[in-house]
DNA sequence: AATCTTGTTGAGAATCAATCGCAATAAGCG
DNA sequence: CGCTTATTGCGATTGATTCTCAACAAGATT
């Protein structure tokens, strides 16, 4: 993991009179090493199967510093489920869920963001985030004939 | 609520050898007479405030019956809670959702949904459903400043 | 380097939403 | 009116997340 990253969690944990503790940093590190949307469950198994004897309640209670510190952000999922995907140094993006096989495509269109933009510029909002989830069928499934799914919505 | 709603369900329910109790119906006619989003909870409450003495876990059987029938969707909210809302004789919409003060703004963009269309034919993805929320700031808490706000990300 | 203050940890209990199992009930059909 | 069987309510259960608290240790102070 870069350095980097280390020291702007560092940096936000002192700026709030937080501590830069071991566990803190061995999750990170985790966090930036999964180069997709994990959930916490996910990340707590590879934290255990790993040397690492650290606790699920300081896992669950180091995601929502993470996101705070700009590093991470909850993200698309299974509706109803709490995902999460590591941002920083990465450019925003959307995503496409395949309902039946379940891929995952990520994708960044100028248009799009700007079109949104405009639009919230009408309503007199002020966007700071936003979170685009399209649900459908992929090349492959989609010529595959659809047959029950295991993603179902 | 409107016949026809009823109608579309006890058909949906007939064509799948399911029942028509007044359970659902119950449900339903509470779904279609709240006006906006709303989890199992709040739903529930509505429904034991009143007379009927319907149980919980009928109305958590019952909401996958309506998005199975096509007249409610899983939505936008909080993020990791699951949320309703009915759609049936409502057109597609998409949501901003200001995080200080909760406003919701229900939109819908013609451009918009086009441009997704589009973007998903680059891909070679079918789109069937979408989902998107927009968070930020609505007119009024975008000028009296910023502070805490109980809708954190 | 030793000491002090106070935030953090791990373990298990507690909480909360959602699901399940089952006996009693009732929808739908002849 | 009966028969079959889906549905209901209830309480128990699961699974995820949060909480409690005593032991620990980060970081500041001397
Ligand atoms: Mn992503
Ligand atoms: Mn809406
Ligand atoms: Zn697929
Ligand atoms: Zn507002």
């Amino acid at each position: 993991m870069n350095r980097e990253i280390e020291r702007a969690f560092s940096s936000y944990l002192r700026k709030n009179g937080m501590r830069v503790t071991p566990e803190r940093k061995a999750i990170l590190r985790e966090v930036f090493a999964l180069h997709r949307h994990f959930d916490v469950e996910e990340l707590f198994d590879i934290l255990r199967r790993k040397k690492t004897r650290i606790s699920q309640a300081s896992v669950y209670r180091s995601m929502p510093l993470f996101v705070k510190a700009g590093l991470v952000i909850r993200t698309a999922g299974a509706v109803g489920k709490v995902v999460y995907e590591h941002v920083y140094g990465h450019e925003h993006h959307d995503h496409m869920f395949c309902v039946k096989c379940g891929k995952q495509i990520e994708f960044n269109d100028d248009k799009l963001e700007k079109l949104q933009v405009e639009i919230c510029r009408k309503y007199g909002f002020n966007p700071e985030y936003h979170n685009l989830e399209i649900d459908g069928l992929c090349k492959n499934c989609a010529k595959n004939k659809r047959t029950g799914g295991k993603y179902e919505i």
